[in-house]
DNA sequence: ACGTTGTAACTATCTAGTTAGTTACCGGAG
DNA sequence: CTCCGGTAACTAACTAGATAGTTACAACGT
């Protein structure tokens, strides 16, 4: 490999950039610390990313779509997806933290993580299994999405009712998906 | 009323912290600003205070004993706790903002807005409610009570799916209130 | 040769927290 | 009633360090 390397130094940016954005917020974020953290040259961050914002917006897209592609959407079993939902949550506390920080000193209104066709997918297959008979009709598929999403989401670390702990023994977390799995078995049941 | 009047300066003290810090959190709100909004010099702040989280702390225990007593807890009709949850949420946003923002710069795991008094009522209260049929006891109560306050809170401006806005018409408000109510009966059932 | 990649040092501004001193209030002595 | 002294409430100005963003220049590779 090259001793310059433009798009290798991009991504040493973006990874150290993610951890403290993830950590600290954008007000709490330090370029100096990030530019640190990646080896590279403060002068070369702003290069690469104009400014502070242009850099956490950078961090955050990727890792939005990181998630929304982990984790496929099955309308007609969403308490599997739920619980996958649940899992990518607590296995990945800081892409839920990066959304947090988002949706507080950024976007203030309507959707955040997914992008409009992502979104208009879910919803179409929603709609569809509430035609089919596996969700119920008595509300919105967009409610629906919503309500899922919270419901998985019940322990993540930006949870205001109950954080879990990245220690917890794996008995909390069966526990937890067999509650979120019949929550939302009921939830949505015809 | 006295030209001094040290209660009366904490209290304004408090107000504006109150709004500077849900506006901008921990690490974005700033002293001075806080100190001029309250026509108060900021050292008289540092005398109250401590320092800036000393000032936080103070904020946060005030705001979250007052959501906490507001919104009575009803074991036996969790659909509608939920959903005065759910309007209080919409209500008062800056209350939600100010608990996202501990969770995210202090409280790691655990509980967060309810003390222990507070929480062990709700339980037992749950537990009992299990065991005269209104809510099925396949889950335990902690995880009930999790999961009830998440689908309350699925709007929310702090929501990772869909924050509703301020301005929205009454109509979606009660569309939410309805699904909300509708998802919670179902999945608590026994 | 020349654009891309990289660096060290710099600046202007901001920020939490402090200090040394001033003013209103209040209870008691005269 | 009034003067006095102590104390609590309050203030203007300051400090030390941090912080985002810039500039002028050097080295690499092709």
């Amino acid at each position: 490999m090259p001793v310059r390397d433009a798009e290798a130094t991009r991504r040493r940016l973006l990874a150290a950039a993610t951890a403290d954005f993830a950590a600290h917020g954008i007000a709490g974020a330090r370029v100096d610390r990030i530019a640190a953290e990646a080896g590279v040259n403060k002068a070369l961050l702003y290069s690469h990313f104009g400014d502070k914002l242009g850099l956490f917006d950078a961090v955050f897209r990727m890792n939005a779509d990181a998630v929304v592609e982990a984790t496929p959407f099955t309308a007609e079993d969403l308490p599997d997806y739920a619980v996958r939902l649940y899992d990518a949550a607590i296995a990945r506390p800081e892409l839920i933290r990066l959304a947090t920080w988002a949706r507080l000193e950024r976007v203030t209104p309507g959707g955040l993580v997914m992008d409009e066709a992502a979104s208009d997918a879910k919803l179409r297959a929603i709609a569809e299994a509430q035609r089919t008979g596996f969700i119920t009709p008595a509300m919105e598929p967009r409610d629906v999405l919503a309500l899922v999403i919270a419901m998985a989401l019940t322990w993540s670390c930006a949870s205001l009712s109950y954080a879990a702990a990245p220690g917890d023994p794996e008995a909390d977390h069966e526990r937890r998906r067999r509650a979120l799995s019949t929550a939302v078995s009921g939830a949505f049941r015809p």
